[in-house]
DNA sequence: TTGAAAGCGGTACCAT
DNA sequence: ATGGTACCGCTTTCAA
């Protein structure tokens, strides 16, 4: 069943049966109804393939992401792909784990399949030596950045001001006497930096040296933050209060001192499942991932319309408080 | 830069450069180097519409999930895009939502989409009155269940044996004399079902009667499971174990008694992340994910080639014992 | 308002 | 081993 066949049972020609597919005015409306009576009793629908390659798009996007295993990007792509959905652009999805190698080779095949867009969900893909691959993808299709930031022409991107969020908070730990934070992170990408400058910011707000070894990068599972917690003590390095550049990292945090029995404020990281999940339950930053993916949309939109959009957006993160930092 | 650019400056025909594009022997080594060498001067990749056009396919398969953001969904898209992929299968995510119109309508894009297979994650997507659309879509394309059951040409499935599962958790309890034990889930899948099956098995065993008032449906959320258990109590329901249908049913419920004071075993299902996460941590019956995973490309690339495949495979489900069972 | 026909960029069959 | 060419199914320009 093709638009010939629609065509002769409705005993018009195919650019009329197009014409009625694709809306256009140039329809009389009693044609118009003819053809719409045959494509629905045949059931007929025009083939995608055919239509992408007169059109030259099938309005797919493509988001990447390392892993959607990870709940905070599983969050950040189901954003993602709701929003485009509700606007008729649908998402093909590529995992693309850490390796610069994967990331390259997802975006040439994006590019490849002639999608609309390419949303890159995180900081992780802006990596700091060299983003060649992604200034190459951008010249054939507008790149959107989920939180992370790049300065390339075809690139936008969205960012959460974590740095602000971080910094208030190191100063609401000042003014409770807490003066040695702990800040656990795991990969440094972009977004880490924004949360490790924060801290430095709130430190300088009280004039107060950063000690360097109180910023311990360590690996994004519970049993390497309990080994880390336990080795810092070990080793003498005293803290009163811990922040993770993710939940899980402060929930393993959590649990860990809790095992030893030393309490005080922890405050985690995208306000996730895991937050709420924790005993007691985490305060986190909620670093506004729902914004970021309502402006994204815009964007591209914007972009689709042929028509000038911002390269950067910032919106803001906010401490949500929960019994982790009330309490303690 | 089209095929027909490759042909002119290699000096051949275009027939000869897809001959080379799609690794025919039949093209002499020596014709094959010049046009591969002006391929990669130029830069040129095919164009997939065209090429979709041409064959039919563009290795796609769809991926229907109710919920990315949900964490075992994301799991099961995360198995299932990286299993595909690295067979040469690329993902359409599609979030449906539990409505059975979007889930048709889901479906229907898929199919007009020509994608070589549709994978529906969890029993969410078999509706026990009306399941007309996926025998529609079945006979474009073949799909396959991730952990659901339906019985119709054309539908593969995988599913998980939690019904012995259960059966084999809820004989374990009773050995420690836990005879009421309380049971939370939330919507009614087939999945569901067979977990509530396994629980009356499971008590059938030692011929002790079932009460109906310890299965109880609940959202599937921490304030609702909060508010239930509180309910239950207050009812004057008493029980003396927990088995949650979700994990996060289970956190929800080790929660509010632990903030009750009582002290009982619980355990959860699908032993995700929320698991460990818990205080004390929980334990679940892992419903062999991954394995479902592995099994369902099995499935596609044997249908693929055009070969018969299994209808229904079954993979065990095992308990992953952690504190919250042991303790008690 | 409608139709004819020329693309779009490949694949694959049939010759040679 | 290579080339010519007829599709694949739709969009769009140009005429009428």
């Amino acid at each position: 069943m093709n638009i010939y066949d629609i065509a002769e049972k409705s005993g018009v020609s195919i650019a009329t049966v197009s014409r009625v597919l694709n809306d256009s005015p140039n329809v009389r409306a009693a044609t118009r109804e003819r053809v719409l009576e045959v494509i629905r009793a045949e059931g007929y629908t025009p083939n995608a393939f055919a239509r992408g390659l007169g059109l030259g798009s099938m309005r797919m996007v493509g988001i990447l992401c390392t892993s959607v295993r990870d709940p905070f990007y599983a969050q950040a792509v189901g954003h993602v792909e709701e929003h485009f959905r509700r606007n008729g652009l649908n998402a093909i999805l590529r995992c693309t784990g850490p390796t610069t190698e994967e990331k390259k080779q997802a975006l040439e095949y994006m590019t490849q399949k002639n999608v609309d867009a390419i949303v890159l969900i995180g900081s992780i893909f802006c990596e700091d030596e060299d983003n060649s691959h992604i200034a190459a993808a951008a010249q054939q299709v507008p790149i959107i950045i989920i939180n992370g930031h790049i300065d390339l022409p075809g690139v936008y991107c969205v960012t959460s001001d974590e740095r602000k969020a971080v910094c208030d908070l190191v100063e609401a730990l000042f003014r409770r006497h807490k003066k040695r934070i702990l800040f656990l992170h795991d990969i440094m990408t972009y977004s880490c930096q924004q949360k490790i400058a924060g801290y430095r910011d709130g430190c300088a707000l009280f004039d107060e040296p950063v000690d360097d070894a109180l910023i311990v990068p360590v690996e994004r599972n519970l049993d390497a933050v309990n080994d880390c917690i336990k080795r810092l003590l070990v080793q003498g390095v005293s803290f009163d209060a811990v922040v993770g550049a993710e939940d899980i990292l402060a929930l393993g945090a959590q649990k860990s001192l809790h095992r030893i029995g030393l309490n005080m404020p922890i405050i985690g990281f995208n306000n996730s499942t895991l937050a709420r999940c924790a005993t007691p339950e985490l305060t986190s930053i909620d670093n506004g991932l729902e914004q970021m993916c309502t402006i994204a949309l815009g964007v591209l939109d914007t972009l689709l319309e042929k028509k000038e959009a911002s390269r950067h957006t910032v919106v803001p993160a906010k401490l949500v408080e929960r019994d982790s930092f009330r309490a303690n």
